[in-house]
DNA sequence: GCCCAGGTGGGTA
DNA sequence: TACCCACATGGG
């Protein structure tokens, strides 16, 4: 498992380059995006996140002083944008009630246990946590989504049933603690689940992935 | 017109 | 634990 996982991560960076994650000016702004990007394309997000700093909207002061239905207005290309809304308010609230707005106090953290605080926040799952771990934080702890799950699964190395964690141990447990490499494997995950792993017939004789995957399996979501 | 995006929370069995 | 559903825009 530890080299098919290495190998293909070298076969995706090979094939796509760097990704330069995660978009974003700020830790804060990454956390922000995090959020808005739940189940939903970065073009939207993109929007959004421009929207609200045309509006002064992208620090915790602002967003905290806003009215709920005020931000949403301004999110509204990432679907459902009053949840989000609902869930930038969590955030916030969080920020400023547990650590003062700074969100230096709340990244000394020890890593495992900012995963926990995070989680514990409306809006923040598994994925999203981590994310912001990794990219806002700058820890090491691996983020698992759809695509990685997918691709996973197509290579045969899970059923794809797994729980969240249970792929995340996987990637962990053959990995060095890295935050480059895990930033740039969870991008590269998403990049050729874009590019491949959706299309109805990918051409698998071309996929970077090639011989690793027991193609011409039809890909099942 | 239909499918689907870099998910999460809440409810039910 | 394992499903189900709500959330509710915009591009291909």
């Amino acid at each position: 498992m530890r080299s098919r996982l290495i190998e293909i991560y070298h076969r995706l960076y090979a094939a796509y380059g760097p990704q330069h994650w995660w978009p974003g000016e700020t830790p804060f702004e990454v956390i922000i995006g995090a959020i808005l990007t739940q189940q939903v394309s970065w073009t939207s997000v993109e929007r959004a996140i421009t929207a609200l700093k045309q509006e002064r909207l992208m620090s915790p002061d602002a967003i905290a002083r806003a009215p709920q239905e005020h931000i949403a207005a301004f999110i509204r290309p990432t679907i459902y944008y009053n949840e989000k809304a609902k869930k930038l308010k969590a955030v916030v609230e969080f920020l400023q009630t547990r650590y003062g707005g700074d969100l230096t106090a709340l990244f000394a953290l020890p890593t495992a246990r900012l995963r926990a605080e995070l989680l514990a926040v409306h809006g923040i799952g598994e994925e999203t946590a981590d994310s912001i771990v990794l990219y806002a934080a700058g820890k090491p702890s691996f983020v698992v989504d759809a695509y990685t799950r997918r691709i996973l699964t197509r290579l045969e190395l899970i059923t794809g049933n797994e729980p969240y964690r249970r792929i995340q141990k996987l990637f962990m447990d053959n990995l060095p603690p890295d935050v480059e490499l895990y930033n740039e494997y969870h991008a590269l995950l998403v990049r050729h689940g874009k590019e491949r792993c959706l299309k109805r017939t990918p051409r698998c004789d071309a996929c970077p992935l090639h011989g690793l995957c027991p193609f011409p399996r039809q890909y099942r979501r």
